[in-house]
DNA sequence: TGTTCAACTTGAACACGTTCAACAAAGGAG
DNA sequence: CTCCTTTGTTGAACGTGTTCAAGTTGAACA
């Protein structure tokens, strides 16, 4: 956790000082004067490290990303179905963000901004977006019975969008313990199985079709 | 346009003069400062009638919100599928709000704060959402063919819902004109068509069940 | 007319996020 | 050792959104 350099001892205090204040007391009401205190530092060297203050909620954002990942395989073990898949996986993700859901909002006001390099479309999370990928690629992958063919390649990519609808709603959400969002997931990810296992059908082919030029239409557009 | 009382006038001299610096210099630029100075006010003046610099871009979406009830009648005229009428009603949207697009981020990334009055989900604006809905019942109205009973009563809230994506999409979108956002919803509208006109279908009835309770269970935790 | 009071207006002051020029420490290279 | 570069650190200062106690205006009433 505390690493070699002076500097990565520096940056490491700062984000603990941030999280805990955060935590205590939420994301407008911490200032940075109170987190460079609490860290033992002045106000500038803050700044040394972390070019705003959104930039050091990225901090543990990225390391809650690698817990993530880490014990994904695990809450997988054993589940077959694509639906109770995605379920512990997302399940997973509530757990180990429940402690930040009430400084969220403030994370996320400026993740929705799509000039910010918080947001999850910018170029700069694309190393964080393209792992999130691969996340939901461990969860098609050992599905039984298996994604069709027809829908497999794009599906990753779609649940992580799917991700990102569930976290739009996962911040927005004041029931007790995101309850709300729980519920969603439970009866969304079901539905999702069933399209899916669906996608075969002749009947269904034209919309899929159109679906997935639709997606990669807007890709070129965006560039 | 200017209204009868001192206050009146200040208020819409006040919006005048934030529309047109925002346009300018977009909506971090521009202080509330060079708004009042403007406007030819004091700097708490501006504050008198607007809480926050946020809610003073409110004023003009509110403005633009009238203006699109006031002329849907027209652009609907004639139309009788649902995509059309879908289209229309957004294109109408688009072309009302294009001129904001530039600034409009700077607007959305605290619309997204569901804390904030300005989330279109909040009880703040609870007017403005039941009259947004209200246009989306006008363009479910007079379809032919008719809507099938089983979804009627949803789908004006559903598809308001969908207008919000649609939002959320428009304000990240970077492509000229929002030429990628105008292809999702050509594209989107026929799907949703499409899927409304076999909401009868034996087969489909356990997933609309599904889907509507879920809506009214959401709406029920969210209280 | 004079009085009253709510509506309106003011600008100084505050706290915040952020920047910056200046300085200190650490670690080689010669 | 001396010099130089990189890395780390400082706190004053700037511009911002927002607040507030204090003032002004003007219409309604006596």
């Amino acid at each position: 956790m505390t690493g070699r350099t002076r500097g990565e001892q520096t940056k490491a205090a700062i984000i603990d000082a941030a999280l805990a204040l955060f935590t205590e007391r939420g994301f407008d009401a911490t200032t940075m004067r109170a987190i460079a205190e609490s860290a033992g530092v002045s106000l500038g060297n803050a700044y040394y490290y972390f070019r705003s203050k959104d930039e050091l909620v990225q901090g543990f954002y990225d390391r809650t990303a690698v817990e993530h990942g880490e014990r994904l395989p695990e809450v997988l073990d054993g589940l077959d179905g694509l639906a109770d898949r995605l379920t512990a996986h997302l399940d997973l993700w509530f757990v180990l963000m429940a402690p930040q859901h009430p400084f969220a909002v403030g994370f996320f006001r400026n993740a929705a901004d799509p000039a910010s390099p918080l947001s999850p479309f910018s170029a700069a999370s694309a190393p964080a977006r393209t792992a999130a990928i691969e996340l939901m690629e461990l969860v098609v992958e050992g599905t039984s019975p298996a994604v069709p063919a027809t829908v497999r390649a794009q599906l990753p990519e779609v649940l992580w969008l799917y991700h990102m609808g569930v976290v739009l709603f996962w911040v927005h959400d004041r029931s007790v313990e995101q309850a709300a969002t729980r519920l969603l997931v439970r009866r969304t990810a079901p539905m999702i199985e069933r399209v899916v296992a669906l996608a075969d059908l002749p009947a269904l082919q034209a919309t899929i079709v159109d679906l997935t030029t639709l997606l990669t239409d807007l890709k070129a557009m965006a560039g």
